[in-house]
Parts: structure tokens; C-alpha cells; sequence
DNA sequence: GCGAACCGAGAAAACGCTTTCTCAGCGGTG
DNA sequence: CACCGCTGAGAAAGCGTTTTCTCGGTTCGC
């Protein structure tokens, strides 16, 4: 009897009706406007609670311009650090009342722009995780996405703040962190090609090579899940490096199993390290030594910076680069050479 | 100079203009209504393109009654078993250009009514993980979250949705299995404890004990992550069980490692299983004997019940009943006696 | 050659809400 | 007692679309 005509649902109007006073009053009332008489206003409430009436956010996004909702961009959503990623900016937003409207653009790189253009308009802000597109590309839509926040990627666009590990000095800790264990043949087992982050731990790479003319770092061609690293044993073997500087844990720990099927011991024939330090990592056996990112602290500051955007108020930081820290475990240890000159 | 008045973004109405016709036949140009002249048709898109005209979501949503999003309510982001259902549902969804917005309830059972219905709201369907929520809390709130789909949960309200896993089945046969192995203390680490899926575990429990009265079976208090598992190494220990059913994989990984501080072997001195599967279950030390369940495809199963409720089409399958598949791995093995017998 | 059916496009209504505008009604003041 | 400012609530104008309604202009049939 109360339901209304074209959407079967309660709308402002039966409230109205049912209180005797107009809807604009409801909404005031709805709304805390307090210039609302409080012998109405209890009577529109009460009206209000009778009918479960609940306002429709998309009349109210449309009216008011905004949808308290924010979206966000990830390359895969089965990789735990976008997984964490996201948990932090869902964490964060929900604490303000804002939800979150995910894109997975499943590592295709054409559709990273295109999902971001139709999340940010269903949305009052973005966070881009878009590792694979272009930079030209990147500085060509940044400005239509406003409020914007990028994820391990900078441009130069005004008011884009950006959070980025910083990977290139991670990677050169566990380089360095493998020479003193005695390791003098090093191999990095890459990530994507295109991606932003690999990029960054090239050049890291690069630095340390500089540092330890000494040192043979092989370069071999890899991704980023689970498969890519087991199906590396062959060419990390065929390199003759005992230091293994995996892209990611994910890489490491398919690695490693990899080689444990070969009865190859880590880290007594070879270490291995991964990078980000997922919740897993300390499980596998032999625990992952890694360079921990505070991920799920990232994705909080991507909200922060966010939300200081959408309010447009001043930014005292807009961005910051996050330091990984050093976890060493048991899957790296001293270089056979080394190894036998200890126990010599 | 094109900008708006108003929000500062293009309009429908700016396209009208450019291109001298009403915003009513931008309108149909734009959704393909062939009621017009293809001069003037083309006319508008040359205006739209140049302008980089896109359609306001919000206003095409208040017009149309839809949204073209759903939304996932998950008690845990954290956990990887709710991860998957939601990359499951979102890339299925997506593939019909439907979007997901996620809302997490953190564990808190008051707070998933709450948030089911404000992401329904916004949402043109909802698919619920709410295993605290009392049946009768769901039986009240379900109807008015149509279309709903339920993961892991039944509800009498008619034209619901259930996918649910046997967890019953898959504990049995989990229980069967270190029977088998010659185990005749058990112990199992339940789960929250209102949580239904832990009930559907208990049930299952019940059963086998009735079809094994020799069979020892301590149930000891628990919860569902790492931790949980790490702390009960003591309770698990003093119940005198060399046979441990864990609540899920994580807990079963945080027991491992809590019972490798302890120097306890598994599968030697006990053995452990887990539940679910996760993609990190065969890469623990030892690998996890778990029950697998096909969780990505459950997500994607959501999404096909959901669409065929948004699009009102006959559903003939109101929901579907998942089997655990066994997953032996080397985190079980022979009792202690019993391989003493074998080796002797 | 005239009315009927038709076609294409503008005008206007609708979607559900917020907010400005407007105007009764009231109390206070000179 | 007339005027003014103020309060509180209804009317109406958006917000940006889609879609129905309407109507001038053709075209067709007889």
C-alpha cells in the first residue's frame, strides 16, 4: 500500500505524504537542518522510521555531486600486495564513510586507462595502480582523473600526489645483503617487462652494479606470479648464480619450490630472497628473506592524500616514498665458498 | 571556454549546443537510437568526440533505476578465501560491464546488516558473506536486499540464491583421511564461533564421531587466522591429539609454525590439515593436506545467479552445493604407532 | 488533391533528491 | 497601528540523463 509507483521503492515523497508536510521538509529534517520545527520534525521521523525509509544515494549523489564513493585501479587482484593495497584504502575510506569501487584491469595495459576514466566518474576520487601504462599515456589522462592518487608511479601533472616504494634501494639491500653472505655471482629473476616497478629495480640494480664492479649480476627475463617463478629453475640454474634476487615473493616462493623439487637445498646451494613481504612469507619454508613494504599502510596514505583532494585542502605531502626494510630469514645464507672456509 | 556551469565537466547539454540540435537527440545518438537522421547523427558524435564528451553515470543511473554495480559484503579482505570469491565475482561481472563495489565488515556482525543494505542501495544486486549474522537478522533483512545471492548461508526467503560449500563433507572426509592414517586422537580447531560455516564444520564432526565411536575427537576453541593457529600450539599439545583438523589453511599454517618453534614434526610427531586450499597451501612446510575448495569459480558462480535475478530470467539452478576435493599433501601422515608397526 | 499514417526532432516530464527562492505569519518596535 | 525583520515551511529550480509526448513536415493511398 505504500509502495510507490515506478521503483517498487519508498522515496522521500510517501514520507512526505505520510508526515503531511512537503518533501522539501523531509529532506531538511533528513539532513539535520535544524530550522525545521521539532514537533515536525519528530513527526516526519517518525513517519520516516515507520515507512523504513532509507534515501536513494543516486538521486542524492546526482543532487549533491558527490557519490562517497572512490575507486581504485589494480593490475590483479590475486596479488597480495594489491590485495593489501586495497584492504587499507577500503579500511580507510569506510572509516570516513566512503566505499570502495574496485577495476581489475587484469594486467592488460590498453584497458588501465579505459577502466580508470569510467571508475573516476562513477566517483569523487581515484587510486591508480597502473604499472603497465605508458608515461605519455599516464600524463595524457592524469588530468581528467582529478582527485587523483597514483600508486609507485610519478608524473608530472600538478596536484597528483604519488606513494612509491622504493624499490631500486630495496633491491640494492638484499644485493648487498647477499655479497656479505659471500655470494659473488648474483642473477635478478625480473618481473614484467613494461612495469613501472621493475623499472625501478633495474635501476637499483644498476646502482649496485657501479658500487660492486666485482660482483656478476645476470639479468633473466621473469613476471610476477607464483608459475613464473617455478618455471625459472632451469635458467637460474643454467646461470651459475648462488644469490637469487627474486621480483616478488610470489616469484621466490614458486621458485623455491621449484628448486626443492630438483633437490636443491636453500639456502645451502643457493639463496633466494623475494621482495614486499607478504603475510605468507614468514610460512614458507625456509622463511623468505625479503624486503618488507608497509603495504597496508600505503594504501591508508593513499586514502589520506585522497581525501585531502576531495576536500580540497591544503597538502602539506603530496606524496612520500616508502622505504623497504631489510627481513632477513632463512632462505639466504653464506655462499658455499664461504660456507666451507666457516665450517674449514 | 566549453566548460560547464555547475560540476565544471561537459554535459550532454554542451554537445547539444556545439553540435545545434536538443540534448534529447545527443541522447539518442549516444545510446543508439537509429530514429535519427545519420547526417545529423554524425554531427553529434564529430561534437562529442571534439568536446570528449562522456555520459554523466550518476544521472544515467537515476533515469534508467540502475546502476550497472553490484556490490560484496565480506567479513574479512584479509582473508584469502573471501579475496578470491570477490576476484571471481568481479572479473565474471565485469565481463558483462558490471562494476563491484566492496564493503568490508571487519568481522563485526552488527555491522554487516548495515552494510548490506547501504551497499544495496547502491548497487543493483548484492552478494552476502555474512557468516555472524543470525538467521534471523538474515530472514529479516533479505528481502529488502533483493536481488541477493548468499555465499555460505540458507535463507527461506523465497528466490534466494545459496552457494554454499560442504564443509560438513569436507571435514569428514579430512577426519576420514588421518583415520586412515591410523590417528585415533583428534582435535579439532574450530573456528569463530558464531560463525555458520564453523557450525556446518561441527556438524559434520558429529557425524563422523557417530560413524567412529573409537575415534577421539577434542574440540578446542579457535578463530580463523594465522594467529589463532600460532597460539593454540599449547591447547592443541595438551589435548593429546596427533591429529589436528584446523579451521581453515591459515590457522593451520600459524599451528605448523607455532609447533616448528616447538621442535614438534609434522607430519612425524602430528599431522595437520587445513581447509580451503589456498593458492599458499602447497608451498608451506610440509605442504598442507587441505580440502580444496573451487572458490574463484563460486565467485563467478555469484555473478550468474546475481545476473540472472537483475535480469529477471528464469534461474533453474536457486543455488548450488560446492564438494571439498581431499588435497593430500605431507602435512599428514602415519600416526605414531602405526608407522612404529610399519617400520617394525 | 486531401486525409491518414509516418517520421524525425524538439519540448517537456520523469528519475529522487537538495537547496535556493518565496512568501505567509508572527512578534517586536517606533 | 503600521512597518520591519525574522522564522519556518512550501514551491520550484536545479543535478544530468532518458524517454514520452507533441507537432510540423512528408509521403502515401485512394
Amino acid at each position: 500500500m505504500v509502495r510507490k509507483s515506478a521503483t517498487g521503492r519508498i522515496g522521500i515523497a510517501d514520507v512526505a505524504v505520510k508526515a503531511g508536510v512537503s518533501h522539501a521538509t523531509v529532506s531538511r529534517v533528513m539532513n539535520g537542518n535544524y530550522t525545521v520545527d521539532p514537533e515536525i520534525a519528530s513527526r516526519v521521523r517518525a513517519a520516516a522510521a515507520e515507512l523504513k525509509y532509507q534515501p536513494n544515494p543516486v538521486g542524492r549523489s546526482l543532487a549533491l555531486g558527490k557519490t562517497d564513493t572512490i575507486g581504485i585501479v589494480v593490475p590483479d587482484l590475486a596479488n597480495p600486495t594489491f590485495q593489501a593495497i586495497l584492504r587499507g584504502l577500503s579500511r580507510a575510506a569506510a572509516q570516513d564513510g566512503y566505499r570502495v569501487l574496485i577495476a581489475d584491469s587484469f594486467e592488460v595495459s590498453s584497458e588501465e586507462a579505459i577502466l580508470a576514466g569510467e571508475a573516476r566518474r562513477r566517483c569523487d576520487g581515484l587510486v591508480l595502480c597502473a604499472p603497465r601504462m605508458t608515461d605519455a599515456e599516464l600524463e595524457e589522462i592524469a588530468p581528467s582523473l582529478h582527485p587523483l592518487v597514483l600508486i609507485n608511479r610519478t608524473t608530472a601533472t600538478a596536484g597528483v600526489p604519488s606513494l612509491v616504494v622504493d624499490y631500486g634501494q630495496g633491491v640494492q639491500d638484499l644485493a648487498e645483503h647477499l655479497v656479505e653472505l659471500g655470494h659473488s655471482r648474483l642473477a635478478f629473476l625480473a618481473g614484467p617487462p613494461r612495469s613501472a616497478s621493475n623499472g625501478m629495480r633495474l635501476q637499483g640494480l644498476e646502482t649496485f652494479k657501479a658500487a660492486h664492479p666485482h660482483v656478476d649480476v645476470t639479468m633473466l627475463e621473469g613476471g610476477s606470479d607464483f608459475d613464473t617463478g617455478h618455471e625459472a629453475v632451469d635458467a637460474v640454474l643454467e646461470s651459475g648464480a648462488t644469490g637469487i634476487l627474486a621480483f616478488n615473493d610470489l616469484v621466490a616462493m614458486g621458485l623455491m619450490s621449484g628448486l626443492h623439487e630438483r633437490g636443491i637445498d636453500v639456502p645451502g646451494d643457493m639463496s633466494v630472497t623475494g621482495f614486499d613481504d607478504i603475510p605468507f612469507a614468514k610460512y614458507t619454508t625456509p622463511a623468505l628473506t625479503t624486503a618488507a613494504v608497509p603495504i597496508t599502510e600505503l594504501g591508508e596514505q593513499a586514502w589520506r592524500q585522497l581525501r585531502a583532494l576531495i576536500r580540497k585542502e591544503e597538502n602539506d605531502a603530496p606524496g612520500s616514498r616508502y622505504q623497504p626494510r631489510l627481513e632477513v630469514r632463512s632462505s639466504s645464507g653464506p655462499a658455499r665458498a664461504a660456507r666451507t672456509a666457516v665450517h674449514g
